[in-house]
DNA sequence: GGGGGAAGGACCA
DNA sequence: TTCCTGGTCCTTCCCCC
């Protein structure tokens, strides 16, 4: 964001969630709105705060600039190659047989007011308060008033403007009204907020013989009959693009998509990646700013720089993006993992009146917790102080609670820790439930035991034809995913520090097998070379499954090898000891990569060796070792940790290492 | 090294 | 003068076993 003194237009480039368009903004005079919302927000904490995030995040993307200009022609056409074939195979995962529509009322909170109150029909409205604002009816939408914005500048928008109060009981007993119209089409439709369902229309336009669009005019007929009130639908086979496609007639139309691919990539040809769910406001401002896509077309057009700079988890997902791929199955339902409780007040500092909320706000929890019939463990105070900076503070229990008594005992005891401080909102919530223990174990987080039986396996980044040849020992003579070498197959084994093998390679994800490709050799000749994040893909022949045990040589024996040899950048981009992928052309990232593998490797000398002497000298130091192991972490920023990247961290690999 | 807690951030409706 | 609420998921860092 600029300052006043940098343009002679400030408010241009103050962006914020209000001062984007959303249906029926189309002929907002989206200036005069920019100019408005940044004048009367210029000079206050929020808008302070906000500068401060901006500028986080414009120093970020400097800085992955950067890694960008370093990509040499070599290096691109390296991660176009690894892209392309990613493209291939997302593309093969490609699904055209379900018939998905997404249905989203119009205004709902202020169309159920204007239904009650005829009065308020053909004037705008917003539903909340002058502090912040749920729903603007359309005709308040013309003057640029939006859900999300501060009443205060809704008002100076729009003078005319009227308020009405939130009232959930109403908009409940409406959506279940919608409800019952949806379960007359797909009784298992996912309802993702109280205006807002998916439904899978397949069998109801196969068995009775009509197409999408008259099952999206009788639905929405249907519930314009029994609620009075009008929705819009997009129906299309998958339901990241039936989504999308909702919003495109809104309000009270509809739109197909054809289940037909060259019709979805034209649609998707020129599709604002913004309107994609999951690419929120920072997404799409370092998106633009650093690789210049705007559309999800650019997503594939930029696929090389896309797998250059991130896992292949993200890069996947984009790609998907670019392709119109999405989810096609109906997702597992998932229990509640938390709830809370929060409340916004006039900015204090008086402790009495911090304490007093507390108390409001445990009530609250423990009667919402009372009447759902949970209790939990884990207690998170959520504070805001009055420049708008969050904190949020956790402790755990020995046993689950749910009284307000409980509740605010505990509460009370990290707020005081926190104080003094002038806050303006506090927040209580609970976690890990009383029957969190049947929930399942985070895949991303299992045991060794549970990996080698193929259990939860995640390999997100893989498609599922390799997942399947991946994942047990047993069903590797059954794989039908490509041969990394003629006639042997590859099994993923997590390794133990005993063990070693000639025959070990290692692999982090299916980049391996371009590896093999690029190098124009077979896997097995890279398999004698290297190793990543201590799992070894096994080189087997049909039929022939290899337990962990069988693999007898040490690690320590290969370490040394690395260590007598030094690390070194396989097919000039992959690291030789961790995996990581860089560029040659990231000569000072490569330098810090390389210092860092030094420093663990004289660490884990010094570490031996003192643990030998103390061992010898019969006494251990435990405080001393505790405090040099608390440096290492420290210091730690480890390549093996390449799993996921945050979005912040999308474009940052590399620098992660240093 | 795995498991899990804590903290913070992105995103959504 | 005034910029919400409630939820999920992900990632990093750290500590303990």
């Amino acid at each position: 964001m600029e300052t006043p003194a940098e343009g002679e237009r400030p408010w241009q480039s103050y962006n914020t969630v209000y001062t984007n368009a959303k249906a029926g903004m189309e002929g907002v005079d989206k200036e005069k709105v920019q100019r408005i919302v940044y004048e009367m927000s210029k000079g206050s904490k929020y808008f302070e705060n906000e500068q401060r995030k901006e500028a986080f995040i414009k120093q970020k993307i400097e800085s992955l600039r950067a890694q960008v200009d370093k990509l040499t022609d070599k290096d691109i056409s390296h991660f176009q190659m690894i892209a392309n074939k990613r493209i291939l195979e997302l593309e093969a995962s490609r699904d055209l047989s379900k018939i998905w529509l997404h249905t989203d009322m119009d205004a709902f909170y202020a169309a159920v007011e204007s239904l009650e109150k005829p009065s308020l029909q053909g004037k705008p409205i917003a539903v909340g308060g002058l502090s912040m604002i749920s729903t603007a009816n359309y005709e308040a939408r013309k003057f640029g008033v939006r859900a999300a914005m501060p009443g205060f500048i809704a008002c100076k928008l729009c003078p005319d403007l009227i308020f009405v109060p939130t009232n959930f009981e109403k908009y409940t007993f409406y959506s279940e009204l919608t409800r019952k119209v949806f379960r007359r089409y797909d009784p298992e439709f996912i309802s993702t907020s109280l205006d807002e369902a998916y439904l899978n229309i397949t069998d109801v336009c196969i068995n009775r013989g009509i197409s999408s669009d008259e099952v999206a005019g009788e639905l929405r007929n249907a519930i314009f009959e029994e609620t009075g009130l009008t929705c819009s639908a997009g129906v299309a086979p998958n339901l990241m693009l039936a989504k999308v496609c909702s919003d495109i007639n809104k309000p009270n139309g509809q739109f197909i998509l054809p289940n037909d691919r060259t019709a979805i990539m034209t649609f998707i040809s020129s599709l604002p990646i913004r309107k994609i769910g999951g690419i929120g406001k920072v997404t799409e401002h370092m998106f633009r700013d650093v690789l210049g896509i705007k559309t999800c077309e650019d997503m594939l057009q930029k696929g090389a720089f896309l797998c250059a700079l991130f896992l292949s988890s993200s890069s996947d997902f984009f790609l998907s993006v670019g392709l119109g791929l999405g989810r096609t199955e109906t997702p597992e339902l998932r229990m509640r993992k938390s709830i809370s409780s929060e409340r916004t007040f006039r900015a204090t500092d008086d402790e009495d009146f911090l304490f007093q909320k507390l108390g409001d706000i445990a009530e609250t929890l423990s009667n919402d917790m009372k009447e759902k019939g949970l209790s939990g463990r884990t207690l998170t105070l959520k504070l805001k102080t009055d420049s708008f900076e969050v904190r949020t503070r956790a402790t755990s229990l020995q046993k689950c609670i749910q009284s307000k008594e409980d509740i605010l005992s505990c509460a009370s005891r990290i707020l005081k820790a926190e104080l003094p401080l002038s806050l303006r909102l506090i927040g209580l919530r609970m976690s890990h439930f009383n029957d969190d223990k049947n929930s399942p174990v985070d895949p991303m987080q299992k045991s060794i035991v549970g990996f080698l039986s193929g259990e939860g396996a995640n390999f997100s980044a893989m498609p599922s034809k390799k997942q399947d040849c991946l994942e047990t020992s047993d069903k590797i003579e059954d794989q039908e995913g490509p041969d990394f070498s003629e006639g042997h197959s590859m099994q993923y084994v997590e390794f133990d520090s005993t063990a070693d093998d000639d025959h070990t390679v290692t692999r982090k994800d299916d980049r391996f097998s371009l590896l093999c490709e690029s190098h124009g050799s077979d896997s097995s000749s890279i398999a004698k070379k290297f190793k990543i994040n201590d799992s070894y893909l096994v080189e087997t022949k049909p039929n022939e499954s290899v337990e962990p045990n069988e693999l007898t040589h040490s690690v320590e024996a290969q370490s040394t090898q690395i260590e007598e040899a030094g690390l070194i950048w396989v097919d000039d981009y992959i690291c030789s000891v961790c995996g990581i992928e860089m560029p040659p052309s990231f000569i000072m990232e490569r330098g810090e990569h390389s210092d860092y593998h030094l420093a663990e490797m004289l660490q884990k000398e010094e570490t031996s060796y003192r643990r030998c002497h103390l061992a010898h000298e019969g006494r251990f130091e435990h405080s001393a070792a505790h405090n040099r192991e608390s440096v290492r972490k420290k210091q730690k920023c480890s390549p093996k940790e390449v799993k996921h990247i945050p979005i912040e961290a999308f474009f940052s690999k590399c620098k992660k290492n240093s």
